[in-house]
DNA sequence: ACTATTCATAGTAAATTAGTAGGAATTGAA
DNA sequence: TTCAATTCCTACTAATTTACTATGAATAGT
């Protein structure tokens, strides 16, 4: 059970930007390679998932970028996480498993899920660029 | 992050061995493969790492078979699924990231860490397998 | 018009997972 | 002592997922 690289950067990105709030200033994708040490085009893709959760809005065209969509006090870890990777720790969390009804760990699996997500979001990302955790 | 079939499969083995526990008979893997579903040379791997992290005893050669090593109100869910599979859900959690000091999450994912063996520690096979969870 | 940017999507190499397979070692019983 | 039932050990493989790379269209400011 490991956490992808999409969610281990999509924090990155999360923090940077949490960083850059606010100035209202949006930042791009060059810039967010360069202080994560992560390929711009991969960004891209983890930052489309952030924007499609509607965690960051994004500006198109000469002097466009991304910025939060929000105050980083009122964004937290676990909706990061969520936005660029899919915590469901199985898959019939919220449906039927193979073994209908019969499997013994369905409950145990839901409540791990909730557990995981509560502690997650209790955190936000002011809290995480400041290491206050 | 998913749980991986080794996971899943371990607490349905981790069940049926605590359901046979009182009989102190032992249970062969052909008979934990029709319990579970799960083929038997499959299963064999997976009860090996049981083993190997004390959680079961073996009897090899005829009438052979595998018994919990201790009563299953005295295992945890934790513990069957640190056996089987790597909980540890970034590389860098007890040792140092590629991104020396300054990787903003390392906290995060040990407390995250933490927090997930605490939940499933608190949780015995007996709970389990009467699904009071 | 030109340039800087996001947006959309396709492709690919590497790693991991989820098994299958074959046979050696051990034990109990006929 | 032989046979059958079992665990133990390890190699192999197919399928899936991850972690990117690549190409180019759409958009916006100057």
């Amino acid at each position: 059970m490991k956490m992808s690289s999409k969610a281990r950067y999509g924090l990155y990105v999360a923090v940077e930007l949490a960083k850059n709030y606010q100035s209202g200033e949006h930042l791009n994708v060059s810039s967010l390679s360069q202080a994560t040490g992560v390929s711009d085009k991969y960004l891209e893709q983890i930052i489309a998932l952030m924007k499609k959760a509607d965690i960051v809005l994004a500006t198109r065209g000469a002097n466009g970028g991304y910025i939060l969509s929000d105050s980083p006090d009122r964004i937290t870890v676990g909706q990061v996480l969520r936005a660029v990777e899919n915590l469901e720790i199985v898959d019939c969390l919220h449906s039927e498993c193979a073994q209908r009804g019969n499997c013994v760990a369905h409950n145990l699996w839901g409540r791990l899920y909730d557990n995981i997500n509560s502690y997650l979001d209790t955190i936000t990302l002011t809290q995480l660029a400041e290491d206050n955790i």
